[in-house]
DNA sequence: CGAAAGGTTGAAACTTCTCAAGCAGGGTGG
DNA sequence: CCACCCTGCTTGAGAAGTTTCAACCTTTCG
């Protein structure tokens, strides 16, 4: 595996370095996955889990009339699954991606032999929830303005490090329909609300990517507290 | 404990009967907190856990402001605990409740003993993301008329059968202010809209809390699909 | 070169919120 | 026992935020 990988893998994962490696090595294959695909095939979604190893990812559920929900971003070091029990919610990639594929038999028997890690998944799971918390809270009471910063701090905090072409920031490979989906808000509303922060000057925007280059000053306009994120204390 | 709890805690738990009675058993204590009570004291929030034996609790976050988001209910057989990485949110009941609770060092060596329980505790999370997940959904896309009926069916369903009063349907102890505070909107609103839920004779309302006669009929009028709760196959 | 996807802008409509006032019930102290 | 108060519920009217619709522009890609 390249080192740029195991670098961003070492600085957000929600599973220790090791625990990781661990399902890395029992890992029947590692896919390269283009932007805007599936990353679980139908007939997967019940029985895989996945590792992220570098891009960025999102599940989201789609409704009947087309409309669709994002309700997390997946990035490098995240490990996640198909729901059976959510069978509208899929996993999709937004950029480019390398991603680790594991049976979940394969996973079952390696919290057999390592019985941490199934109690790390669960603290794993845990840090997700809080995140899922978070984006409640973002959704149900901040207006559009605060909420797409918000958003953006999120993502950008998460993909710490992994954006060597904007140091002390990040450029986010998602179009404004994207961030729609994410935030719940209509793509016109987006449109403005990313007018006025680029004419604050906190954010770049290009065709479909959002260009962070002074994640402190965008964070102190949020309000952005990142403890919820559980990062680790070095960073 | 009376035979009543366990008869609830079997219909609904999240970890199965056997698992939510090793930590029953560890629990060094168990206690009867009032209505509008907070769970955890400031200095057990980052070392307790604790399993819902009756009642109606939830997780909430308070604002500076003074504002209110609930973000989860938590019924009979619901595995809970402070979160010290999310500060802002707490741990209260809503009507009388029976709480036994566990010192994370007991669960610690619980988890040491026996290797499943860290795997369904992480099942158990995993089901609580899917929640929060819908939630997410709830009140990102639904107008508040369906997401309103939404939460009711939600709230409704995880209860069943803990109503003896109100067979086939449950008598949901939530005030208004408390059901707004969860759905993301104003107090008013959710008074408006709760009137014409009762026009069309979905719900009956009394002060500080709902009554709900015909579920099936509210849950055809929300288009509620339970899957996502992962209930028993039996039910 | 044409087509498709994403982005931009304006105007009107709609949903929901806020403010404000009043009502109803339940509990408490005199 | 009554008066009062507090909390929760109800209703109206205006304001605010967001969506929808529609048109047009820009970039990318085949």
């Amino acid at each position: 595996m390249p080192a740029r990988f195991v670098r961003k893998l070492e600085k957000f994962g929600r599973l220790s370095k090791a625990e990781r490696q661990v399902i890395i090595d029992a890992s029947q294959n590692t896919r390269k996955i283009a932007a805007r695909k599936s990353i679980l095939h139908e007939d997967e979604n019940a029985h895989t889990s996945c590792l992220i190893l570098s891009g960025l990812a999102c599940r989201y559920k789609i409704f009947e009339d087309g409309a669709r929900q994002i309700v997390d971003f997946l990035v490098p070091g995240d490990f996640c699954e198909g729901d059976a029990n959510q069978p509208e919610y899929h996993l999709g990639t937004l950029s480019q991606c390398v991603i680790a594929y594991l049976d979940n038999d394969v996973l079952a028997d390696i919290m057999d032999k390592y019985p941490r890690i199934s109690r790390n998944l669960w603290r794993a799971s845990k840090a997700e929830a809080a995140v899922l918390r978070e984006w409640l809270v973002n959704i149900g009471r901040r207006n559009a303005d605060k909420r797409v910063a918000y958003l953006i701090c999120e993502l950008c905090t998460r993909l710490d490090g992994s954006d060597a072409d904007v140091p002390g920031g990040c450029a986010l490979p998602v179009s404004q329909i994207e961030l729609a989906d994410a935030t719940a808000l209509s793509t016109v509303h987006i449109n403005r609300v990313l007018s006025r922060l680029r004419e604050k000057r906190l954010v770049t925007l290009q065709r479909r990517s959002i260009i962070i280059k002074d994640l402190p000053r965008l964070k102190a306009h949020a309000q952005f507290q990142d403890v919820y994120l559980q990062l680790p204390k070095s960073a």
